[in-house]
DNA sequence: GCAAAAACTGACTGTCCAATCAGTCATACT
DNA sequence: AGTATGACTGATTGGACAGTCAGTTTTTGC
């Protein structure tokens, strides 16, 4: 592998997992077997290499959203929104270090100061509640989901399975075991009963 | 103040502002004024130091939780629900600094290799689903809740609720202006159609 | 008033770490 | 073959940091 990929690889795994003060370019240099110097070379500092994984992290999240509603068809509105939530639980499980990264703290204290990072995480964000607001917006429209404010709403559902997300990360608690029970509890706050 | 006091008020803020990898010794004795050296004898390490500003964390909520319901009364479990999210946000307003050090990563990590601080983040975490899985125990008794399973409803409550203060905290979006949907959602959730 | 204990401090140490730099190696082009 | 460009590296540097220690000041008990 070209070695600028991965330092970026081991970067995202360091910084997910120790965060950016805890994780050490030497650790990084060891750990992928390269010179420190090489780090430097790719990565003017450690902050920009830490932008950069965070540049891919957002990619990532992209990419594999449109990838999911490519392959996906739902039958409503509600069932788009069931849908969603599954995917954020899957992806979760298969991409734990991004959900660590967007969990930890650093991303947010860095992004009041530096524009770009500001950028990328707003574009990750917009992206996780548009889809719900999109499936909201086709819901009410298609009827299976009531009358109900969709940006506010997709936020709350969000934040509903963000935190989920991160009480798993955290091993507070097994997501997995609330699956059903958070599917039923959300299809009761959105579902219209006149339908 | 006492000077140990004054270390930990200070710790407190620090480790929740900056985490503990960014928060420097040197830092905390030129923020209360106190000879470095102080610290390290009244804490035997910086590990030391956190677990004590965990425990006054702890200690902290377990009060706030005895107080508020010392001071309230609820009609039936359904607005005793309410009442507790309420409470919730209010203290994420009141006392900031706690949830932005529940929302760190450094402390469920030190909690998988430190049974102390495993213990205090239990008793936190306990508290924090208990007062949920009462407040719907009640409101199933009392009919103002369906019959949905209290502890595992209660996890997923308290996610959502931590997710929002959460967001509010990286200042994502505003937790304030949800307040109102997230109640009715919420109520909608759990509430009992026959009743 | 005094002795013992507790609280406190300045100066210091060894370690670790981000970043630099001068220079080597590999590759591509002429 | 020669050279220019980009990729890479070992050695080093200066600063920051957690933690120590020997000694001073303050408080407490009698």
């Amino acid at each position: 592998m070209n070695k600028k990929d991965a330092i970026l690889l081991a970067g995202t795994k360091l910084f997910a997992e120790k965060g950016f003060g805890g994780t050490s370019m030497s650790e990084l240099a060891e750990m992928t077997g390269i010179a420190g110097a090489t780090i430097f070379y790719h990565f003017k500092t450690k902050e920009d290499l830490f932008l950069a994984v965070l540049e891919q992290v957002k990619d990532g999240i992209l990419k594999s959203f449109d990838e999911y509603f490519a392959a996906s068809r739902f039958e409503n509105g509600l069932e788009m929104v069931e849908g969603v939530i599954s995917f954020f639980l899957f992806m979760a499980g298969h991409k734990e270090e991004w959900f660590l990264l967007l969990h930890r703290n650093h991303p947010y204290r860095l992004a009041e100061v530096n524009p770009i990072c500001r950028g990328y995480l707003e574009v990750i964000y917009n992206c996780f509640a548009d889809v719900f607001e999109r499936a909201i917006r086709r819901g009410r429209a298609d009827g299976s989901i009531r009358d109900i404010p969709a940006h506010k709403t997709a936020l709350i559902v969000l934040s509903m399975v963000d935190g989920v997300i991160r009480f798993k990360t955290c091993q507070l608690y097994d997501a997995g075991a609330l699956f059903g029970n958070l599917m039923e509890l959300c299809r009761r706050m959105l579902e219209n009963p006149e339908k």
